[in-house]
DNA sequence: TGAATGATCAGCT
DNA sequence: GCTGATCATTCAA
């Protein structure tokens, strides 16, 4: 059942974990891919220093200050595309960095668009599921209530749910020591 | 207009 | 475990 947009109104931190055992699917040109939400990490604009919308609205930042439920989407180190869920209501730019997935469907795909067969390595990282799933910048801002890009309920998927520290946010003081990332226990497809 | 920098990854040691 | 790659975004001037 995909996920309806009351589900993205709510704060910040209880999406994350509510999106842990969620399967996110791309129905692109090239085929169907899909996989189980196991890292999540959030960042809650208003009082977290390491969020990107922390400092203000800027043209990157815009969609985040919008309603919960579209794709904020990024290119980190030059290199690597990010994809986050806002969450919220309009106005409070929370949002969840997806940090890795468990692969389930369209694994061919994934595997001839990662250049790697081992399943483990295909999502374990925000740069690699987005190659694997094929996730651009032009789905900057997607509807994920849509039918191209959205979130469902998996089935047979018990969440067992341990809060750990952010990755790579050092540079944000205190932030860095709030646990909001969330992975799924002795998932063997979280990064590191 | 220009300079600094990062919510990472792959490849090497 | 450590480091270089690489460029959109941001902010200062």
């Amino acid at each position: 059942m995909k996920l309806k947009r009351e589900f993205y109104l709510r704060g910040g931190l209880e999406v994350a974990k509510d999106l842990i055992g969620k399967k996110l699917v791309h129905n692109s040109a090239e085929g169907l891919t899909a996989g189980i939400i196991v890292e999540v990490e959030a960042y809650l604009g208003k009082i977290d220093a390491a969020a990107h919308s922390f400092k203000g609205r800027t043209a990157r930042t815009e969609v985040t200050f919008g309603a919960g439920g579209f794709a904020y989407i990024y290119l980190i180190y030059g290199k690597n595309i990010c994809m986050n869920v806002v969450a919220n209501v309009a106005e409070i730019p929370d949002a969840i960095l997806i940090r890795a997935l468990q692969p389930v469907e369209g694994l061919e795909l994934m595997q001839a668009r990662r250049q790697k067969n081992n399943l483990r390595e295909l999502c374990n990282g925000p740069g690699k599921l987005t190659q694997a799933m094929a996730i651009t910048k032009n789905h900057y801002g997607a509807d994920l209530c849509g039918n191209e890009l959205f979130i469902e309920t998996a089935e047979n998927f018990q969440p067992e749910i341990v809060a750990t520290k952010r990755i790579n946010v050092d540079y944000a003081g205190d932030a860095a020591n709030f646990l909001w990332r969330f992975i799924q226990k002795n998932n063997p497809c979280v990064s590191k």
